[in-house]
DNA sequence: ACATGCACCCTACCAAGGTTGGGTTCTACA
DNA sequence: TGTAGAACCCAACCTTGGTAGGGTGCATGT
């Protein structure tokens, strides 16, 4: 029962058990895998590569918990350099493209991409050729809203604390602050006394480490 | 061609095609749906929703570009209270559950959730029940690994800068960084002054904006 | 007519953050 | 053996951040 080359099988890890089974569906029922191993985690993964052939292909997500999907990645090609690895994302941070490229991966692509392109993508790391898209705009425009939202009035701030707290998330200090929006220094102050005193902290470290992962909307 | 009771269809909406894709093909092949459409944007919902009978369930992203899924699920239980939506998230801040709940959703489930899960929300959602899983210390265990890693070496940070790095980025003053790391104040101060000249930046308030979405690892 | 709250200004004061210039010990490396 | 860097300490200094206690003008609504 060796390799037998009409036999096209894949991997794909990833911690959400619905898109593992949806990318796997997807590969048998559009790319011509004939068998598509689904895992959820490092220890499945390594388990079951050393239970079975090697694949044609491998699907990555990189988010696993822990941050497990670079060192998996680089223990992978160390081990089975030949392998082609796909990389996915959910997220839109530019940098994590470049990561999973250092660490060996011979594509990478967005989860929000369209099936086309992800088969177009499979198909290329079949032929031994690499994908990469760069997507420039695109990843600029989907940064900016990845953040939970919060509003003013869930925070019980003034329109105009809202102003000089937007500035302190940027990490301007009260001199630049003042500067934008034409006061003085002496109001800046006094509004993040305010701002203080609502969200209950101590100082402006404060104020953007309890809203880190938050992003303060006008309405 | 009036609603019939045994056609049970839903609607699954989504920015990410694959993921889409999976969670419908699963509901058609575990739980009994006869016809499940794929949407992945606000104005293809609507233009389904115009063109069809109200489906028995809808899934619901709650991460749709631009915010738009909290907008949605207000604006569709406004026309249609009726019908019971589940919110899916593959992020884990527990305060968004919160939000999908008060936005009107039926039910909040993460996508790391198995298969058996998921059906089961789905099931108790088609009973005219909720499904709010709370997962106290799971949601805790997550949230710690969301950000891209960054490792010290990157930074061209020494170990012990390393350290009080961490503190800063908690948001610690320097006398409780002091405190815990078991030195004086001053010593503090002159490894700050170090990671200030690495990260060419002016102050702690500069370090943690330009870190920020960043997770400090040790290696 | 009056109170309330917001935005804005000022002076003054103190605490915290960051720099500079000394010094010691230890390890590693040439 | 000497030199270089990391980790620690101290004293002194200046800048920034935040508080307290005054004040004005303006829009609210009772």
């Amino acid at each position: 029962m060796h390799k037998v080359k009409t036999v096209k099988t894949a991997v794909v890890i990833d911690d959400h058990p619905l898109v593992t089974r949806g990318i796997a569906d997807f590969l048998k029922s559009h790319c011509g895998f004939s068998d598509v191993h689904a895992v959820c985690n490092t220890a499945d993964f390594w388990h079951m590569m050393g239970e079975n052939h090697p694949p044609a292909m491998i699907v990555l997500d990189f988010w696993l918990p822990d941050g497990a999907a670079l060192p998996l990645l680089e223990q992978l090609k160390a081990k089975h350099e030949s392998i082609p690895v796909l990389v996915m994302s959910a997220d839109d941070n530019p940098a994590i493209c470049s990561k999973a490229r250092e660490s060996g991966a011979n594509g990478f692509i967005h989860k929000q991409e369209s099936p086309e392109v992800f088969a177009t993508a499979v198909n290329a790391l079949l032929d031994n050729g690499n994908w990469f898209s760069n997507m420039p705009n695109h990843a600029i425009y989907d940064t900016s809203n990845k953040e939970l939202p919060i509003t003013l009035q869930e925070l019980g701030l003034t329109a105009r604390q809202g102003e000089v707290l937007g500035l302190i998330l940027q990490g301007l200090p009260n001199k630049r602050i003042a500067q934008r929006l034409s006061l003085s220094e002496q109001t800046v102050k006094e509004h993040i006394s305010g701002i203080l005193e609502r969200l209950k902290v101590r100082n402006r470290v404060e104020i953007i480490t309890k809203l880190r992962g938050r992003k303060l909307v006008s309405n």
